[in-house]
DNA sequence: CATACTGATGACACCAAGTGACATCGGCTA
DNA sequence: TAGCCGATGTCACTTGGTGTCATCAGTATG
């Protein structure tokens, strides 16, 4: 992270990375399927935490409250790498091909969600539909978080933006 | 198109193309940024119909009022070419990386919608989340709508999904 | 008609991302 | 001590992608 901070991702090539490591570029791939992925690490986590969440929550929780359960717990995981998640999404933003690379990391995060959401008795599209909602609420909150010059709680920021995705499904 | 559905997109190299349409690689990457590039030509159109039916919709019409406008023009343009939409679906969904460039196709519409929106006078965060609900909507639609055994028309599977959005949102 | 210009293509060399195959080396166990 | 095993290095190779220059056809201009 520090050589894409320096010289932006394009311009630092795996062959700089391995060596400020002490390695190989072999071994480098042996440990990362490809460049990108090494901005990925705990995204598995993320995505286990916010399943664990919906499955956590109790058997009368509607499908919102099970939303809302799973922002809580990357809220909490947003708060606690805060200092890291700032950084890094300046990288990310900075390059195509690594946006790329976050985006299907959502579309696994919604394809885990929504697999649980349906193990707790929603019908197929209403359990996608409601995975969908909770990534596209994380993601325009995580953003706001992230520019916003006064540092605000992102809970606070994902149940403002969520309060407002309700206002504007339900109007009319 | 062809040669990706022969043989893998993976497994069939640039060099094959070029040769099959009688060029050199060289010629292929002058016309299409990248490997993938080649199965997205006509995106742009999408999204500019799309934004066009938000920008010709009436004076009155609400933020769904428009989404649903742009989910029309969907519907007309996929219609139009569902023949040709199905097979390239099936090519992209066996490939990870063709995805991801899927994916980012989406997130340009949403900030091309999202910009139209607001100068229709929306909200920031507002006209950014119905643009993520409309694409949202688009996907999961368009997905019921390749995989239906027997054919229905998109606008029907799309007016549903949004249908069951809007319940989901508005329980509670 | 000759010349010069231009846009598209080819030819070629080159870099960087990955991958496969094999060698090496260190620690651990029988 | 001998043998095994997991992690790493070495090296060669394929492929995506780019920069540079040559070529060539068509066209405008004198």
């Amino acid at each position: 992270m520090a050589l894409y901070g320096e010289r932006g991702y394009e311009q630092t090539t795996v062959a700089q990375i391995a060596e400020r490591a002490g390695l190989t570029k072999r071994t480098f791939f042996r440990y990362f399927a490809d460049k990108r992925e090494v901005l990925f690490w705990g995204a598995e986590l993320l995505e286990r935490q916010m399943v664990g969440a919906i499955e956590a929550t109790p058997e009368s929780a509607s499908a919102l409250g099970m939303i809302g359960a799973a922002l809580e717990a990357a809220a909490a995981r947003f708060e606690e790498f805060r200092e890291f998640a700032v950084p890094r999404h300046r990288i990310i933003a900075a390059s195509r091909e690594l946006q790329e690379r976050e985006l299907i990391k959502g579309v696994s995060m919604i394809a885990a969600m929504t697999s649980a959401l349906r193990a707790r008795g929603l019908g197929d599209t209403t359990a996608d539909l409601a995975a969908h909602l909770c990534v596209t609420v994380m993601q325009v909150a995580f953003r706001q978080w992230v520019d916003d010059p006064e540092p605000r709680a992102f809970q606070q920021v994902a149940d403002e933006v969520l309060a407002q995705l309700r206002e504007l499904a339900c109007a009319g």
